[in-house]
Order: structure tokens, then C-alpha cells, then sequence
DNA sequence: ACCGTAATTGGAAACGTTTCCAATTTAGTT
DNA sequence: AACTAAATTGGAAACGTTTCCAATTACGGT
């Protein structure tokens, strides 16, 4: 239980000065070989380790990121602190977290309390990028910052999934399997815009290739509610023949539903969802989905913090078509002649419980 | 990209000594209102926040946990962590987060990191808490520290599943539905102490039933090669009629490698998972699983270091049978007399390509 | 008007580093 | 042997706080 020795226990035990020391450590300046052996026994026997907090005073410098995101519990961001983490890693940097349970005010606090911490740098996803109090004031004070998972505003770094372009993927799906009119299926809506920006996106494509425009089906965070709600979205919208979930998770969630309603996906509904996480492979029907690189971008989003940091070349993110790709899945059916289920439903009642 | 103001620059802007601003702003000590107003004015103005690192300096401790974990990415990890982040950031503590990739050594380098950082208190996820060097310097240290998801030694607070009992959980629901030979199926078998009490757990499981000692089904981080292994292991083991995954995620694959090799689950092979992840019951069929509580462990990780730290009462873990809970799902068969395929197999070829 | 007590205030030290600069030692040249 | 240049060393200041302590000011009560 004892306490940390510091650099002038240090030179103590090692008869010097603690300027000695220091340059021994930092192999900065000159010393005798006599002096490093010395020193180096010192730092043994008192198992010595700098004070970074006493470092970074001096220095006003500390070796720490902090990110910000919405959840990380959310395997997007989850996987992107992953890829993140590997990067900083390497560079001798850590990382300070903290989410934001998708709070546009959490995120102020976030930023100020890390803003206070001195952290070298910021990655940040936040709800509204364009209204961001948080994010100002960290272009004000200078900050090496990139966001993540959000479009940037202009002069912003940022990396992000075009999610527009995405969803007008996604649009170009369906419309290449006849569907014609179909839903978006959103999950907290209003906290996040890379929802809205989906939605947009998909409304754009469909109007391109001529389809309806898409009926929007808005769930809270009550997964239970899903089935009486898709019941419900269906009956009063009966030519929807597919559904563009805003996440995989969603997608298997509305799947469930289907299948608890009796409803055969693919041939009842068609399913798209976004994100692309492995299990989607792993279902039957496998999940048509868009597959995003969340590990890439946060790598990326880390990087580009630490290249302004380093002032070395910032890295370029992806091109916008290069965010993300289509991946068939057995949930998208292309809707021939030989279908002659064209939507109308039975909704009722379930033929499986998969509680039971 | 003005500098950071400092307490001297507001001391001076409101006309008073460092010391005052100081009191006014920690509210300690007194005041005039007088004062009190032209401080705050001069805070405004300045857009005034403390260094944490000169405070931290001054108080020698800073508000940051560390934390350490295998692997961001996997979500049991991760929503442990969110469960942490909730816990801390309602004490204005902030988490300093390191993984290590299954290996001990960046464990060892994590902690040193975290020491000299400073941090107040560490949770920790270690590959082997027996015999880990890193778990020994805290110990040392006398820092205030909990064990998460790692069953711990004496002496040590640990917030954890008590894989053995689950996994003996998990020998009793195949011995119910009358399976006798299984399988043991792990990813990683030597670089996760959880692992392995989990088989360990499980082989003395069946013992008590009078079940056949499970075959051990090992892999590596290539998931394409699942699918050959199991056609392999059923192969040589053709009496098999259940197979224990030691996660979810790996239940979910192994039910995909299944599939292509034309075996239907459960009637040709049950699984059984662990962990309890959601999606685990949206697909079809259900995943039997073993259920854990991610975020109440690190909740309760988090919640113990915080006791250490501000030396309140420290929260009890959950009693070892109530780490877990058993899920059932259509995954899991009952072998009735009915059952005429009792686990003979005709391993290929493959009747549906998901990859298709 | 005077005194004692309480409230208010600021100077200075301390926390653990790094780094400037000056002082000392060493080595090299004549 | 004397002198110069280079290498080695340590004292002290600075980074931004908090807090001890002493000094000053304000306020009731006689």
C-alpha cells in the first residue's frame, strides 16, 4: 500500500538532481554512464513511474483522445471504439469515453468536463452537428477535434457513412425488385440525424426511380410495442411490400414481428436493414443490409485527431460512395409475376411464440 | 483559438487574489457577495474552466476510473462498459478506457499506463486473475480496483458470471431433454480463463447426470472455416446430438455452419448458447442461451470501485446462482421417443447457401 | 470612541514534472 | 602546465490548482 515515489525520491536514492533524472529517463541531455546506472537502480528498486499528471502541467499537454458518442452499448460505435482504440494505441495515446445516451445537453457536459481534463483532441459524434453548442466551442478554443458518424458541416472533419446515399441504395433495392411502395421503419427519430438523414435519402430515391414515397413507422424504445404497431402500420398501409429498417437490429426486431403476425418475410414483406453486423449473415433469412466499416471509421476518426495533433498529413476519408455497400440478403424478394401474394395480409394471429 | 484562461487571468480581471476566485468558485471558505459577483462576472467573461490537471496535481487524485477489457467490440464487454459509464457519470467520475486483445502483456502495459495516469480507481477484465502481474502492482499499490467478468481469487471484490455453475446449468437443460453426448464449442480457448471454466464447468455438469463427457470443438478467429471443422467433428463424433457454444455469437454461426451442411436445428443437432444477447430471440429458431446482465456487472464494477474511492459501503455482487439464468429456445430439442433421427448424420451437400 | 470578535482577503507553499542556465568537471591542445 | 572547449550536473522557475496562515476589514456591544 505505499505510496508513489516520485522523480526526487529518485534522485535521492541516486545522489543527483532531479534535472539528472529526468534527462536520464527522457534520454534527454547528457549523462555519465555512471549516472544512468545509478539512476537506473533507483527507478528499479523504488518501482518508479512518472507522474503523468505532473507531465502534463508542465507540458500542458496530456496524452489522451476523449470521444463522445451516443451509446456504447450500440456495436457501431462500439466497433469504432474499437478501431479507434488500436489506433491511439499504437501512438502511445489512450482514451477517455463518454456517451451521451443520444442527449444533445449530456453531449455539452461531455465536451466541457474533457474540454477541463485537457485532452489532446476530440472525436466526436453528436446529435445535430449543425447546431451543436458543444462543437463550437470547441472550434473556438482550437481543439483538434473530427467528428464520427456525422456529416460534416463545412471545414469540419469528419469521419461518417453517407447515409443519403445509403438509403438512396437501399431505394435503388427495392425498386429493382418491383417493390413500389414501401415503409422506413426509425427507432428515437428526433435525437439522432443520421436517422433523418436515412429518411431523406430514401425518400429522394424513391422519388427518383418512381416509387411512393415511403410511409414512416416511428417506434420508441419499447421493443414489445413493435408487433401491434407493424400489425397496425400494415393494416392501414396494405400495399407496403417492404420495409427499410434505420438498423440491423431494428430489421431483425420487425422480422420477429412479421413472424409473429404470421407474415412470411420475404414472400409477405421485404426486409432492408443498415449496418451491416455479422449476425445478419448468420439468420435465415440472411438480412439484405447496408454494410458499413464502423472499425474503419473510427480508426480514421482517431487518426485524423492525431495527424493535427502531430501536425502530419491528415488522412483523407473515403470517398461518399466508398462508406458503406449493398449486401443481397434472403429478406429482399423480387416481387415477379409469379407472386401472387402482393401484400395483402392476415395479420393474425400469431402461429409461433418464440417466448414459449 | 484563444489559450485556456487560468485562475490567475480571472483573479486578475476581478481584481483579487488567486486564493479568493479559488474559494468563490469551490465555495469553501467566505466571500462577499461583492466579490462572489465580480468573480462570476470574470468567469463569464473569460469562459473560465479549472485545469482538472492542476487540480489534480494539488489533490493528488484525479475523478477518472481506468478501465480494462479483452475487446471493445464484443458487446457483452460493451454494454458492461455502458453500464460502467451510466454509474460513473452520475458521481463525476470519467472512464479511461484500454483494451487489450486477449493478451496479457498489453494487460501488464494497460496498468502501468493507468498508474501513472493517475487514475483513482480501476475495473478490470484480466486473461488469467490467478496469475496476472498486472492485478499484483494494483494490489500493491493499494488502488482501489474490482474484477469484472473475472471469478475472482480471495480477497478480491469481483463483479463476474459464475461460469461454472451456468455451464453446469446448461448439462442439466440437455440432460432434461434427454441428450447424452454434446459438444463443447470455443473460440479462444486459451487466451479467456472464462472459457475454460465454462468447459470446465460443463464437463462436471454432465458428470452429475451420467452424460458422456463432452468433445471439445476448438477454433480460431476464422469463422469461414466453421463450417468444414463441424462437418469434421460430427464426422468423428456421430453421436452428437447437442452442441454448447461458449457465446451466442458462436451458437448463431454454428447454427449457420449447421444449415449449410444441411442439418436442421434442432432436430438434427440442438445448441445452446451464452450470454443472452437480444438477437438471440429474434431469430429463428430461438436460441436457448444462458442470460447475463452485462450491464448490471459493470454497473456493479463500477459502483465498487466508487465505494473504495469515497469509502462508503460496498455493494454486494449477486449471489452466484444469480449471475445468469437460463433461456429456453427452439434451438434446444427434446429427444422423445418420437425422435427417430437420433443424430445420425449425412453431413452434406449443403442444400442452402446463405452467401447466395 | 474603543475594543474584541468574526468575516474577508491574499501571499506563499506544495503537488511532480521539464527545461533553462549557470556551475562544475572532464578531456583535448598547445 | 596552462588553457579552451565540451560534457556533465543541479538549482530554480514554471505549469494551475488548493489551502494554510496571517493580515486586513467590518461589525456589535460597551
Amino acid at each position: 500500500m505505499h505510496q508513489s515515489a516520485t522523480i526526487k525520491d529518485v534522485a535521492i536514492k541516486a545522489g543527483c538532481g532531479v534535472a539528472t533524472v529526468s534527462r536520464v529517463l527522457n534520454n534527454t541531455g547528457s549523462a555519465s554512464p555512471e549516472m544512468r546506472k545509478r539512476v537506473a537502480a533507483a527507478v528499479k528498486e523504488l518501482d518508479f513511474q512518472f507522474s503523468e499528471v505532473g507531465r502534463s502541467l508542465q507540458s500542458s499537454t496530456t496524452r489522451t483522445i476523449g470521444f463522445v458518442v451516443p451509446s456504447i452499448a450500440n456495436p457501431v460505435y462500439a466497433d469504432a471504439l474499437q478501431g479507434a482504440q488500436e489506433v491511439l494505441n499504437l501512438s502511445g495515446y489512450q482514451m477517455l469515453l463518454i456517451s451521451t445516451n443520444y442527449s444533445p445537453e449530456n453531449e455539452l457536459s461531455a465536451i466541457r468536463t474533457l474540454i477541463s481534463k485537457q485532452v489532446a483532441g476530440i472525436v466526436l459524434t453528436v446529435s445535430d452537428a449543425e447546431k451543436s453548442e458543444g462543437l463550437s466551442i470547441i472550434r473556438d478554443r482550437g481543439l483538434p477535434h473530427c467528428l464520427l458518424y456525422n456529416n460534416a458541416p463545412a471545414n469540419y472533419e469528419s469521419w461518417s457513412v453517407d447515409d443519403k446515399a445509403a438509403a438512396e441504395r437501399v431505394a435503388q433495392a427495392f425498386s429493382e425488385n418491383l417493390h413500389n411502395q414501401t415503409g422506413f421503419l426509425a427507432l428515437n427519430f428526433n435525437k439522432s440525424d443520421r436517422a433523418r438523414q436515412r429518411y431523406e435519402g430514401y425518400c429522394a430515391g424513391c422519388k427518383t426511380r418512381g416509387m411512393k414515397k415511403p410511409k414512416l413507422l416511428e417506434i420508441s424504445e419499447n421493443f414489445e410495442e413493435l408487433t401491434l404497431k407493424l400489425k397496425q402500420f400494415l393494416v392501414e398501409n396494405p400495399s407496403i411490400t417492404g420495409i427499410f429498417a434505420s438498423n440491423d437490429f431494428l430489421a431483425l426486431a420487425i422480422i420477429r414481428s412479421a413472424r409473429k403476425l404470421a407474415l412470411n418475410v420475404p414472400r409477405d414483406l421485404s426486409i432492408i436493414g443498415f449496418d451491416g453486423i455479422d449476425v445478419g449473415s448468420m439468420v435465415e433469412p440472411t438480412l439484405a443490409t447496408i454494410v458499413t466499416e464502423p472499425k474503419m471509421l473510427g480508426a480514421g476518426a482517431g487518426r485524423t485527431v492525431l495527424s493535427f495533433i502531430n501536425k502530419t498529413d491528415v488522412p483523407k476519408p473515403p470517398y461518399a460512395h466508398q462508406t458503406f455497400s449493398f449486401r443481397a440478403g434472403g429478406s429482399l424478394a423480387h416481387l415477379g409475376a409469379e407472386s401472387s401474394d402482393d401484400g395483402k395480409i392476415t395479420p393474425f394471429p400469431s402461429s409461433f411464440d418464440p417466448t414459449k
